[in-house]
DNA sequence: TAAACAAGTAAACATATGTATAGGTAGGAG
DNA sequence: CTCCTACCTATACATATGTTTACTTGTTTA
């Protein structure tokens, strides 16, 4: 993002903890008055900046219609939950999608995150149930031993992932279940993402 | 809360709409418009009853400062975190309070409820680790065997717990650890209430 | 049945608020 | 040195927007 000077970013502030308070934008003459400003030019400019430089939304015109351009203004984002995976589809295609689910930004910072419901018990022995909703940061590699959205002939299995010289290991952490290994490169196989967070609602 | 009328709901779920869709309120002409009426009067007298009926919040005399009372206006609520307990304070004492953790309203439904930080593996058995946070809805009784949040002495801990006719015990999902057996009713020991939500973060 | 309330129309009115014009100063980049 | 940008004052202007007064028409309720 374009680079804004310091009197620009206690401008934002100034907005973005407004909004926090009042749940409505400030007016031009509420920033003005903040900063003990005579004039609303000097606003208007610092605004007019914010706007160009993609860190504020306007809708000209009208009375209070700032937004901060971060997560849909209120540090939330409404991620996407995938449940039951249609054969053949990619996994957050629209028929994937069981629902949108509001998280703080402060767990779902990257891009492109999406919840998955899991299915089965091969994930308890590292404390993921069956139905638990697991947070998957989409990323082609994971290191070694680390929990993986893997996705073998469109399903999509929660699993510890192994990557030897010679073969790929899926690790239930269940003692009932076997390590599932791949030995042939041209499975079609593929690491989704990382599990970046468990979510789970008892009752 | 006090009754509404069909219009009066029509008029209300078209602010809350217009606000999910802008992030901004509506203006009264906006919603006049919304609606094919013909005059500004009737519109102010919805809101005005909407306002008077608890289901909306307005700073008077200022543009597009109209909220609606439901959880801070996007169907999110903000979750105290109750980290360490400090003793001889209430649970919620400002004292405790870590942070404040935005959340899907659908989650947390009641009032009160809050999250406590959980230390210690004791519960490992259950899914739930150390540095786990649990969502708490406090009430006085649990049933039998559930995962309550309990106070000893000025501790909070997560344990399932089973009431006897003579004695309390506070069982760990963990077999490392002996349920602990309260014979005495005198004992400082208080439900604080029961866990309904598990949230945790890896990496 | 009379009173109270819900829901409007009509027409103003008051002001909150975004926008524009005309400059001014200071500092950095070329 | 000159041009550009950031930042600001001063003063209007246009309109977006909340508020009010006066009246009408049904429907509900005590």
């Amino acid at each position: 993002m374009r680079k804004i000077t310091d009197r620009q970013k206690q401008v934002l502030d100034y907005i973005c903890d407004y909004i926090d308070e009042h749940a409505y934008a400030p007016s031009i003459r509420d920033i003005q008055g903040h900063f003990g400003l005579k004039s609303t030019k000097g606003v208007k400019d610092h605004i007019d900046r914010l706007v160009e430089k993609g860190y504020l939304n306007r809708t000209e015109g009208t009375a209070r219609a700032l937004k901060v351009v971060r997560d849909s203004n209120t540090g939330i984002k409404k991620i996407p939950l995938v449940g039951s995976v249609a054969a053949g589809l990619p996994l957050l295609a629209e028929e994937n999608i069981e629902d949108y689910i509001p998280v703080s930004a402060d767990i779902a910072k990257t891009e492109g995150v999406f919840f998955l419901r899991v299915n089965g018990d091969s994930m308890t022995g590292a404390a993921i149930l069956d139905g638990d909703l697991v947070l998957v940061r989409p990323q082609p590699f994971v290191e070694q031993g680390e929990i993986a959205v893997v996705r073998i002939d469109d399903e999509a299995t929660v699993k510890r992932f192994f990557r030897f010289s010679t073969r790929i290991e899926l690790h239930s952490e269940n003692p009932d279940f076997e390590p599932i290994v791949y030995w042939d490169e041209d499975e079609d196989i593929r690491v989704v993402g990382k599990v970046t967070a468990v979510f789970r609602t008892l009752e």
